[in-house]
DNA sequence: GCCGTTTTCGGCCCGACTGTTTTCAGTCG
């Protein structure tokens, strides 16, 4: 067995299923589930980790759970852990994958001869299971679930999920009682796939708000209450929505934008003052007194810390940051000087190179590059002169460069002459994904040590929801790039996001400095520059992290190398 | 089982919805 993260993370989910049906300790259950959802959510590997004997970093794993990995990691088993689930059919464990299906209702779904979630489905649509004395209601709430999870293995693209929200948003904003509409969840943090959306509606009358909600084009009820509601778009999105009185909206705000995790941690930190905190108010336990906030600042302020951005609400130190007031002063869109990632029809870009001029020109940038695929076909000369041309007809500078594919056996697809020539160069990984290790680091850092590449292109390879990252030691390309002025790109093209924020966060750490490009195609993909600076916002940099915030001569001043 | 600028012992986030409960259990976010 292959100890991922992902394994580790369901076996201790297992295991905390089973203490609950035996009756245990609940905040033993909690500290697993804790720790499961630490692993799952770990920036590093876990066997990584154990490796350097250092599990102990990840929160929620202590002295107890270390000696269970070790044993786990070394062994392939666990005894502790073999003797809980001691006597649990084992056909159980996966129906707990299904959405409002926990420990009791699985093991009494195996009693009733349910083998798997597959079985389940079957015995359902037979109503077989609804013969042997299970509702209807039941049955077709674990059939809703178990379409949620087929749904959940297929997360929405960011910027995709954000056009659906803004589709809902003006809908809801067409109704009197609705004061206003926030997009929060994970969505309004910006992370990079988004499961459900999740709304909030400031209105004195609650019912009125959801009573139109649920009735919006196009979707089927899921769930409703007196201010919740949850519908499904035809197009099997589901839309979470919360409503409150506008005078206690802060909280609603601050608790339905989460994370999880931050919430926990947060309402931790408020029961050490006193306070109890709820999506309805600020609560003194002492007095039962509740002071409602009608802005999420007002709970932070109670909490006598700053109020961290969305992006940075991810309980990985943002809180301390708030308390100490040293929240960084994260990067903005309107930062954004220059687009130096863009395609032609010189290569594989839809639209000419004076059509991309003419866009960015309408964007305000500064200046912008032009990196066509360092094709063999490429008319470089031919492309030279449009770009002269171009030139004379703006006030924009205009570089001229190429994106230069580092090749499986480790060199670059360019002749170091031509590669002299040019401006601006970028490199990039486009075959060889599945090479070792120690392979992909090395293509990476003859690129990195080149004297005429400028920065690396999508360095995880990455495609959301397609193809996982290529593995590479980021330590040390993050030091390389760093020691050589190298820069490392942020690629905002939706399906990219690559560099994912938290390595963002490693590299920045390691002293490495940015670009965010949009690597359009077409003239529309140059305003996808908001989901990289997304990204960059997760990864907490600063618009002095990033290259092209940075007016002309500066911007010069800090593009290597030679 | 974890964790600690009040604690190495004694706490552990909080409320909402569903189903069928006549006061609550299970599950979720």
């Amino acid at each position: 067995m292959d100890w991922t993260n992902k394994a580790i993370a369901r076996l201790l989910r297992e295991v905390a299923a089973a203490h609950l049906l035996k009756g245990g300790n609940r905040f033993q259950i909690v500290a697993y589930e804790n720790a499961a959802d630490a692993i799952e959510h770990s920036t590093s590997e876990v066997k990584d980790l154990w490796e350097q004997k250092l599990l102990n970093v990840i929160p929620g794993i202590g002295e107890k759970l270390t000696e269970y990995l070790d044993e786990l990691i070394t062994t392939g088993h666990v005894k502790h852990f073999e003797s809980v689930k001691h006597g649990f059919p084992e056909e159980m464990f996966p129906l707990l994958d299904i959405p409002g299906v926990g420990p009791k209702t699985a093991l009494k779904l195996v009693e009733a001869g349910i083998s798997s979630i597959i079985d389940l489905e079957r015995r359902i649509q037979q109503e077989k299971l609804q013969s042997q004395g299970w509702s209807n209601k039941v049955c077709a709430k674990i059939l809703r679930g178990i379409q949620t999870l087929k749904r959940r293995e297929n997360r929405m693209l960011l910027s995709f999920a954000n056009d659906i929200a803004v589709g809902i948003v003006e809908y809801l904003q067409k109704h009197s009682a609705v004061n206003r509409v926030d997009i929060l969840g994970s969505l309004r943090r910006r992370v990079a796939t988004v499961g459900d959306i999740d709304l909030a509606v400031a209105s004195e009358k609650p019912k009125a708000v959801i009573d139109y909600f649920v009735k919006t084009p196009h979707s089927t009820l899921e769930e409703q209450g007196e201010k919740t509601a949850t519908i499904i778009l035809s197009n099997g999105v589901h839309i979470d929505l919360m409503v409150e009185d506008p005078r206690s909206y802060g909280s609603l705000l601050q608790y339905l934008t989460g994370s999880k995790q931050h919430n926990i941690h947060l309402r931790t930190l408020a029961g050490d003052k006193g306070y109890s905190i709820s999506e309805l108010g600020v609560k003194k336990v002492k007095t039962n007194e509740v002071i409602k906030c009608s802005t999420e600042d007002d709970v932070y302020h109670l909490l006598k810390m700053e109020t961290p951005p969305p992006e940075m609400r991810e309980d990985t130190g943002e809180i301390g940051a708030a308390q100490n007031r040293t929240l960084p002063n994260l990067l903005r869109l309107s930062d954004i000087k220059g687009d130096l990632h863009m395609h032609t029809t010189w290569s594989d870009g839809r639209e000419s190179l004076t059509a991309m001029v003419k866009a960015c020109e309408q964007l305000g940038y500064g200046y912008i590059a032009m990196t066509d695929h360092a094709y063999p076909s490429l008319d470089l000369h031919a492309r030279h002169e449009e770009i002269e041309k171009a030139r004379k007809e703006t006030k924009m500078h205009i570089l001229e460069g190429l994106e230069v594919n580092i090749t499986a056996d480790g060199k670059l697809q360019a002749s170091n002459d031509v590669l002299k020539n040019m401006d601006f160069n970028i490199a990039a990984i486009h075959t060889g994904f599945d090479q070792s290790r120690e392979t992909l680091t090395k293509r990476l850092l003859v690129a990195i040590h080149h004297p005429s590449i400028h920065a690396i292109a999508h360095p995880t390879g990455r495609l959301l929801l397609e193809r996982e990252s290529y593995d590479v030691d980021w330590e040390t390309v993050f030091r390389a790039c760093a020691k050589t002025g190298t820069l490392l790109e942020i690629n905002a093209y939706p399906n990219r996001l690559d560099l994912p924020d938290t390595l963002v966060r490693q590299a920045k750490d390691l002293g490495v400095l940015f670009l965010i490009n949009t690597d359009a195609h077409h003239s529309s993909h140059l305003l996808h520059m908001e989901y990289g600076v997304s990204v960059g916002r997760r990864g907490w940099l600063e618009a002095k992290d990033v290259v092209n915030t940075l007016n002309w001569a500066a911007f010069c001043g800090k593009v290597k190398k030679q």
